[in-house]
RNA sequence: GCCCGAGUGGUGGAACUGGUAGACGCGCGGGACUCAAAAUCCCGUCCCAGCAAUGGGGUGAGAGUUCGAUUCUCUCCUCGGGCACCA
């Protein structure tokens, strides 16, 4: 690389200089002065900026990790421009899936990877330039870490909030493990996608998070947080209202069914069971029990995901029965098809296939009754007959809507819809026949893992005392070494396979017991990580309750929306959790929380396969850490990623060495300063700090360069006033924080920029004396006016007039209208 | 299918609560410096007509509201992201 050459640095004609040597100097600098490290007891205004914690891959950091830490940083260093004691940690998700399978990839025992994995992030992390304070790392699979994690599960079983449950798991036959329904896509393994995933029951540990849902939905409400990623979680949330109504067999047995249109139940021709809803044996006739037992026996070997991958042909049984429809007193069908999930509302439905997408396809594939009963508007009259035919446009089946009539609705026809909810939940009710009630989508969190390389689960199973939590003395629970980590058919986890490790007294009565050999979910590692980072020096506490209140909430987390649902759902679960439990005096962890966007390449999402991935070291290695950070910055919106290109970075570059050059020429304060500069300089001021706080760092950069550019005339006549000079390089170090600390250095400061304040912004010396009024004629440009801030209306539409490229369009025609915006345009209509 | 977000020069992208569309870069064209090249510096660069002054068109498509729309409303098209048999 011999693009560029180092210049003597007292060579006035100095255009470039060599980054890597800049670089190399600060970064050492920095860690021998501990310039990036906060004094954490003794800092008096605390912010915490958080980023989200990479997993270390062998491939090492890649471009999208950079763009996400830089832009962190960028806000951390800003802060501490202002004056803030910022606290910027980081640390490794190095346990979980990821490394496992690339472990078995490679057959190595990935307690052998990931240090050497972690060696080399560290390494590339500090190259960046990033202000982090490397006392606090924090690795996951550090004993001294998932000591904390199990402390953690252990906290949640005491509460009642861990519980174990028999439960359908998605299955991946490739790993050989339970899926989160999030590592299920369309039917197959997230990891493997030629992999289906199947059904499977096992016996797991969950976590009540569902109990939280409404805290979880209703404190969304009241955070920071981008609106995409507030959408998100409301989203899985999945919050509705309806009704359960109760059909009552001739037998006497009530089966309660969730609606979210109580309004329709006049239509609801038919009921249908879930195939795993514990009723199906009961409600079958003798005649019907084989066809039954064999349909639901084929939906159990169903994976879980595949069978809720939207249109597919309905199938279903007759069960042969009938239950009585609370609003018709009529005997409803009751059917079994797996349509239905057993996991959401109470695993049965009125069918309404009037008004239903899904019910109407199955009443018409089995010949089922479809009644209207929700006509499009007061206007057009009910459809004549029973239903069942399709109409046209609005009034065509299945309709469904809010602002139809109830019609064939007994004495509530004639109700709007909304009304009719209303009206008839109260009337069931009052017949005991149905409630209102709300009804969530989120699911309990699975926490367990058949795997290897997690923490395991603080749990002894004994014989005469059950399930029995490990002391907290006798945490961690060490994970062993061992060499045969590979998962296998059995359904449980390596660990399960070494009765030397599972084999111990119980910690109640000390006869021989059993350890849980499952591990847990790495998403409850890093649902608690940001509390570990301010205590990591106490072994004996998982979080210091004086550090934790001087530090958190944390002040501002930006990360991807990648982990918009379950990695921010179950930090802000666990922290709730742990506010009740007295342990924490917050209950939500991240008061701001920022998406940032994604960086593609040609358009399209990098990936090894399709072989677009840059890697960030080449960059660095060749345009230096500032100039790569702010070009990622400058190629396009933070919040919505950009195109990453080789070919506008030289423009960075160019830009620094203008800067670099202008230092070189500096010249000390004194004489008269040039009021354009110091007018631009204050609104470049301004304007960068407010670019920094919303994250726009692409303007904030242009700004910068804007202003740099009205410094070249002045540059070339007399030097660089240094009352010019210093407040772009203070601007320019949270970009390019080396390249900022040598400027100032050489501009004639001791270290540090970062410790610098940010400069002050004088709104008077911003403000401009003459400015530009556009003038308009019927909303046409046709000319301007040089004017002092303030004008009248009166002048500013007098002197518009006399303008003569008005005058050409106004002459022999009468003026209907002036409109004057202050010290902005004015526009003449005629 | 449903819910978000986005479509602006050759190109990445600017444009505050409706008020000069194209800031700042990249690229390209021209010039200076040089024996020459690179680097650097200066000038130009939305399209059409014109020597120019100037005029006309222009923010995915079409309508609407307005003195005035990239910005607000409606319909449609395309792309990106999320959810998806959730009753």
């Amino acid at each position: 690389m011999l693009d560029y050459v180092t210049m003597p640095e007292q060579e006035p004609g100095a255009v470039s200089y060599d980054p890597e040597a800049v670089e190399a100097k600060w970064c050492s600098s920095w860690e021998e002065r501990r310039t990036n490290s906060v004094d954490i007891e003794a800092a008096e205004r605390p912010y915490y900026n958080l980023m989200m914690y990479p997993y270390p891959s062998a491939e090492g950091l890649h471009v999208g990790n950079v763009f996400a830490f830089v832009g962190s940083d960028i806000h951390g260093r800003f802060r501490r421009l202002q004056g803030w004691d910022v606290f910027e940690p980081i640390g490794f998700d190095a346990f979980g899936i990821h490394s496992e399978n690339y472990a078995l990839k490679v057959n190595t025992h990935p307690g052998k990877l990931i240090p050497a994995n972690i060696v080399r992030f560290r390494e590339q992390l500090k190259r960046t330039g990033l202000m982090v304070n490397w006392d606090h790392e924090v690795s996951t699979t550090d004993p001294d870490y998932y000591r904390w994690t199990q402390w953690v599960f252990l906290k949640l079983f005491e509460a009642g909030h861990a519980v174990k449950k028999e439960a359908p798991v998605n299955w991946c036959p490739e790993c050989k493990t339970v899926l989160a329904n999030e590592q299920v896509e369309d039917g197959y393994c997230e990891r493997h996608p030629g992999t289906r995933v199947h059904q499977r029951y096992l016996s797991q540990w969950f976590f009540t998070i569902t109990q939280f849902a409404e805290r979880l939905l209703e404190n969304l409400k009241t955070l920071d947080w981008s609106e995409s990623t507030r959408t998100m979680q409301t989203n899985w949330i999945g919050r509705s209202e309806g009704a359960e109504l109760i059909f009552e067999t001739p037998s006497g047995v009530r089966i309660p069914v969730y609606t979210t249109r109580p309004d329709t139940v006049f239509g609801a021709t038919y009921l249908v069971l879930a195939p795993e809803h514990p009723l199906v044996d009961e409600m079958t006739t003798f005649e019907q029990r084989a066809e039954v037992g064999k349909y639901c026996r084929q939906a159990s070997q169903k994976d879980l995901v595949s069978r809720k991958v939207g249109d597919r042909e309905k199938t279903g049984v007759f069960t042969g029965t009938y239950a009585r429809n609370p609003a018709t007193g009529e005997a409803a069908p009751i059917w079994v098809a797996d349509y239905v999930l057993m996991e959401y509302g109470t695993g049965a439905i009125m069918a309404v296939p009037a008004h239903d997408e899904r019910d109407y396809e199955f009443a018409q594939k089995f010949g089922l009754e479809i009644r209207r009963v929700v006509s499009p508007s007061a206007a057009s009259p009910p459809h004549p007959g029973e239903g069942g035919e399709v109409g046209e446009g609005e009034g065509a089946l299945p309709y469904i809507s809010w602002d139809g009539v109830l019609v064939n609705s007994g004495e509530f026809d004639g109700m709007g819809c909304l009304e009719g909810v209303k009206a008839i939940t109260a009337w069931l009710e009052e017949a005991g026949l149905g409630e209102k009630r709300v009804q969530f989508r989120l699911h309990d969190w699975c926490i367990s893992r058949q795997r290897y390389w997690g923490p395991p689960i603080p749990i002894v199973y004994c014989e005469e005392c059950g399930t029995v939590p490990v002391a907290e003395k006798d945490l961690p629970v060490l994970l062993p070494e061992i060499d045969d980590f590979r998962p296998d058919e059995s359904g449980v986890s390596p660990l399960a396979r070494h009765e030397e490790w599972y084999r111990v007294p119980c910690p109640k009565c000390g006869r021989q017991a059993r350890r849980e050999t499952d591990v847990s979910d790495t998403f409850l590692d890093s649902s608690w990580y940001f509390l570990r980072y301010p205590s990591t020096h106490f072994a004996d506490r998982a979080f210091d309750s004086g550090l934790t209140e001087k530090w958190l909430p944390v002040s501002s987390y930006i990360g991807g929306n990648e982990h918009a649902v379950l990695h921010l759902m179950y930090s802000r679960y666990i922290t709730m959790v742990l506010h009740d439990l007295g342990l924490l005096r917050f209950d939500e962890p991240f008061t701001r929380f920022r998406a940032h966007g994604t960086i593609v390449k040609d358009g399209a999402k990098m990936s090894k396969s399709r072989g677009n991935v840059v890697v960030p070291d080449d960059y660095i290695a060749k345009w230096g850490a500032d100039t790569f950070r702010m070009y990622l910055m400058f190629l396009g919106p933070y919040l919505e990623g950009g195109d990453f290109r080789d070919e506008g970075i030289a423009g960075i570059r160019r830009f620094l060495d203008r800067v670099w050059t202008l230092t070189a020429r500096v010249v000390p304060t004194g004489g008269e300063l040039d009021r354009g500069s110091v007018r631009k300089l204050h609104q470049t001021i301004e304007k960068v700090a407010d670019d920094i706080e919303g994250l726009h760092y692409n303007t904030a950069i242009s700004a910068l360069m804007e202003y740099s550019n009205t410094l070249r005339p002045a540059t070339a006549a007399s030097g660089t006033n240094a009352e010019l000079l210093e407040p772009l390089i203070i601007m320019l170090a949270p970009f390019a924080p080396h390249f900022a600390e040598e400027c100032w250095e050489r501009s004639g400061h001791s270290p540090s920029v970062h410790d610098a304040k940010w400069p002050s912004f004088d709104e008077e010396l911003a403000r401009a004396d003459q400015i530009e009024v556009v003038v308009q004629v019927n909303g046409r440009v046709r000319g301007r006016l040089l004017v002092t801030p303030g004008l009248s209306q009166d002048e500013a539409v007098t002197r518009a007039l006399a303008q003569d490229g008005v005058k050409r369009f106004v002459t022999d025609k009468a003026v209907r209208k002036t409109i004057y915006v202050q010290d902005r345009l004015v526009n003449i209509v005629v």
